[in-house]
DNA sequence: CTGGGGAGGGGGCCC
DNA sequence: AGGGCCCCCTCCCCA
């Protein structure tokens, strides 16, 4: 199990982005989203009698897949990465600002008739759309650039701002976000732990880590110390250990100077009492 | 309580 | 893109 320690602070309540996982490693969902994305674009501009209403939509695009919208409440969530929060904001179609927005909102339906009001609907998959009298505009949700058609606002999603525009890649095991997906996957190794020790069965996330494991079985110690006999199994462990050996102590405390080698005892010697302003 | 060793995870870099 | 390696960090445990 991966120590809470190494656990980040889950920032935000955003949801997991697994789709975004799933509909790049398999080409037949890549296909099948961008069908439901022009299925949901052809709903979308099919004008409804009196006032433009919000698609029911019941799913995103698989890449949301793990987004599920539901109209179980009145108000359905739409849900927004952390780089929407400027989503009200409008340089384009001298709509004012309607506020600044937390960056892990989801907009609420009375958001959306919020917009209508203004005529600009935004659209959960990519963007806004300002519906002006003489043409719409169409504006990507993240990077803001507009497009004079729907197909022009889709392709730009699919071909270009999809990927470099998503900041978050969201762990399925837990609430970890990562900005890029190779840290995510680095990540949901400490998960599933692949590399598992023939001699007692204990799993580690990285096969290195395994490495060193296996050398408290047999002993091994590659990294001796140049200044004593001493050997460590770890080259991390041997720094700490050389620390020992130095007349410098690189941690120092603050109120009563005394200095350590590590900062893990400097910010014991703290906790215990000698710094209790800070 | 303090200091140090053991063990393991995350991020970054390189190939 | 993925694996290997390195550095840094943290916690646990023990003397």
């Amino acid at each position: 199990m991966p120590r809470s320690f190494l656990v980040k602070k889950h920032l935000t309540n955003k949801k997991p982005n697994y789709g975004i996982l799933d509909s790049k490693a398999d080409g037949t969902v890549h296909f099948l989203n961008i069908l439901q994305l022009y299925v949901s674009i052809v709903v979308f501009l099919i004008p409804t009698p009196a006032s433009m209403h919000f698609p029911q939509v019941d799913r995103l695009p698989s890449r949301d897949t793990s987004l599920s919208l539901h109209s179980s409440t009145q108000d359905i969530l739409y849900p927004l990465s952390v780089s929407h929060n400027n989503l009200l904001r409008d340089s384009h179609s001298g709509l004012e600002p309607l506020g600044t927005m937390e960056p892990q909102t989801f907009l609420l339906s009375q958001d959306f008739r919020h917009l209508e009001e203004r005529g600009s609907m935004p659209n959960p998959l990519m963007g806004l759309v300002h519906s002006s009298v003489s043409q719409e505009r169409f504006e990507c949700f993240d990077c803001h650039k507009a497009y004079f058609t729907f197909s022009g606002l889709a392709k730009h999603r699919q071909l270009h701002c999809e990927w470099q525009c998503h900041k978050y890649f969201s762990c399925k095991y837990c609430d970890k976000e990562y900005v890029s997906l190779g840290a995510l996957k680095m990540h949901i190794r400490t998960h599933t732990l692949p590399c598992v020790c023939k001699l007692c069965g204990k799993a580690f996330s990285r096969p290195w880590l395994l490495q060193g494991h296996i050398r408290t079985h047999t002993g091994e110690k590659p990294f001796s110390c140049p200044h004593c006999s001493r050997a460590f199994a770890d080259r991390s462990n041997l720094r700490a250990h050389l620390q020992t050996h130095s007349d410098i102590k690189k941690y120092q405390c603050k109120s009563c100077s005394k200095t350590f080698s590590r900062i893990s005892l400097l910010s014991k010697h703290e906790e215990s009492g000698c710094c209790p302003q800070s």
